[in-house]
DNA sequence: TCACCGCCCAAGCCTCCATT
DNA sequence: AATGGAGGCTTGGGCGGTGA
């Protein structure tokens, strides 16, 4: 049981999966046991705290390669972040050389002049690691980075308009207008009946097949407004709908039973939605 | 409310490419 | 030629939607 020193490249940071050289896996790992196509599962374990990975001996099957299995040590993404946060000399080389490569449309990124940082993984006991930095190069802006790498500003892959949970916001529309929106995705909306004095809020992951005319819950509304949720936190969509909810029916009168300061006379007509007690 | 279906994403696996 | 680096395809689990 040793160490094994490995430069930081794509592999360390992006994809969570590296290839241990066969002279160098019994540093980490007894493989004498292991056959073809089985894995051992570990932990990692990087500024006390851990994260699952695993140890996998892996075929190839290509006509020119079989019969020459290798080692890949494989963790999860969650690793990856921090690893990038921790090696950021070489994170924004990579970042770099990647707008070079989309420019220029070279396809890999090996790139010497790019490998200076190095980790170190070394075995503690049966099926733990450990993960430390063993070369890094460190800028007076880290904190900076840090931060920026923490919320995911530099995923460059990603729409930069990603960053808002709300991407759009509609005015208020007459329902004589509802057909030109029936398209519109993922939303939280809001209807509203002008005469009756109602207000109804709901989400969707399709506008049009859950806002019609004649709405049970709210028959006679006539007006209407939507937001769209970001793609990125869909997840969310129920969330940020119950959260409107409970902010509505704290200040309107309900149905919901939530008690309100009833500022106004339009009263809410959701019966049902998460309630924080 | 429950069971089923389809979709999406991450993990796993395979393979090609670059480097030595 | 050998082997590590890394992209792409496949798979499977989880989750939301839908219909009974």
């Amino acid at each position: 049981m040793g160490s094994y020193y490995k430069k930081i490249d794509k592999s360390v940071l992006e994809s969570g999966k590296i290839t241990i050289p066969d002279d160098e896996i019994n540093l980490l790992l007894d493989v004498s046991k292991m056959n073809v196509g089985e894995s051992i599962d570990l932990i990692l374990q990087f500024n006390n705290r851990k994260y699952k990975g695993k140890i996998a001996y892996k075929n190839r099957n290509s006509k020119k390669n079989k019969g020459k299995p290798y080692y890949q040590l494989t963790y999860e993404l969650g690793l990856t972040k921090e690893l990038k946060k921790e090696f950021i000399q070489t994170f924004l080389a990579i970042e770099t050389e990647k707008i070079s490569c989309n420019e220029s449309e070279k396809y890999h990124i090996t790139s010497d002049n790019i490998n200076r940082e190095v980790v170190k993984f070394q075995a503690k006991h049966e099926n733990l690691i450990t993960v430390s930095p063993f070369l890094k190069i460190g800028t007076e802006y880290d904190r900076l980075f840090q931060k920026i790498i923490e919320m995911n500003l530099l995923d460059l892959d990603k729409n930069d308009k990603e960053k808002d949970i709300i991407s759009y916001s509609s005015t208020w529309i007459p329902i004589s207008d509802l057909n030109k929106h029936k398209e519109v995705k993922n939303v939280v909306y809001y209807l509203v009946d002008t005469i009756n004095k109602e207000v109804y809020i709901g989400s969707a992951h399709n506008l049009g097949k859950r806002v019609k005319p004649n709405r049970e819950e709210i028959p006679g509304w006539n007006i209407f407004k939507y937001e769209v949720i970001n793609p990125k936190y869909t997840g969310l969509l129920v969330k940020i709908e119950y959260h409107s909810i409970r902010a509505f029916a704290s200040f309107l009168d309900n149905v919901g039973g939530e008690s309100s300061l009833g500022i106004s006379e339009y009263k809410l007509n959701n019966k049902v939605w998460s309630k924080c007690k």
